[in-house]
DNA sequence: ATATTATATGCATTGTTCTGCATATAGCAT
DNA sequence: ATGCTATATGCAGAACAATGCATATAATAT
């Protein structure tokens, strides 16, 4: 091994985090700013369940950090490597949508987009 | 599903080709260069059949090509995303070192550097 | 305290990928 | 042809990741 081989280890823990069509689908959305578990769940029609388990994979590889506001809970990217290889494979940043049965914030028009 | 989620599903598919470390050390010493299966073999010091499963892997994905030459054959990278990529995460391109006990043209010193 | 809503966690099952090993092919030299 | 070297392929067992579902927690309201 001539160079460090730890480095592709974790090299390829990044593109791991990324090599899955739903936490793809999560950061895309949280691309174009912070989004709650229940926005994400209305996005990718999923069980929530489902949503926090994703989230809680790029949580615990500090690519996404949660913020509680009551009941509802935040995400945002705090990895800026990642948002370059996000733009690199899905393109620029799209704004993000209002979901129809979305009870948050955000879908119910309480706050302006993309805070 | 808001976006057309074959988008997710493709993007996941280029970054599962990375999120290995055997693969993408060779990626990396792919980056300098072409270089034929012997040498790859010497640099990560895996059996010979496990290279090969990994570059077909590569090659079926359109990651890499195959170019023979008499006995050896070699590779080299013809997507340009795959380079970027590579580049956010291990950083700038190194020069291809020689390799004792390799067979092979480069190593040998029968051939320029990074062709 | 109870209910309700939003989110998180644990666990079992299924599905995929990794890896080792045996063997096949292909080019070159004798 | 035979032998030698470089590379490729097939397959099976092991390791790992994905998913579904039941349940737990935590904040708020009544």
């Amino acid at each position: 091994m001539s160079k460090n081989s730890i480095q592709y280890t974790q090299g390829a823990a990044v593109f791991r985090l990324l090599a899955h069509p739903s936490r793809l689908h999560i950061l895309d959305e949280l691309r174009c700013g912070s989004a709650c578990v229940c926005h994400l769940q209305a996005v990718l029609g999923r069980p929530q369940a489902y949503i926090s388990q994703q989230l809680r994979v790029l949580r615990e590889a500090d690519v996404v950090v949660d913020e509680k506001d009551g009941l509802n809970v935040y995400y945002r990217i705090v990895d800026s490597r990642i948002l370059r290889l996000l733009e690199e494979i899905l393109g620029e940043t799209q704004p993000a949508q209002r979901m129809e049965g979305c009870p948050c914030p955000h879908c119910t028009g309480q706050e302006v987009c993309c805070s």
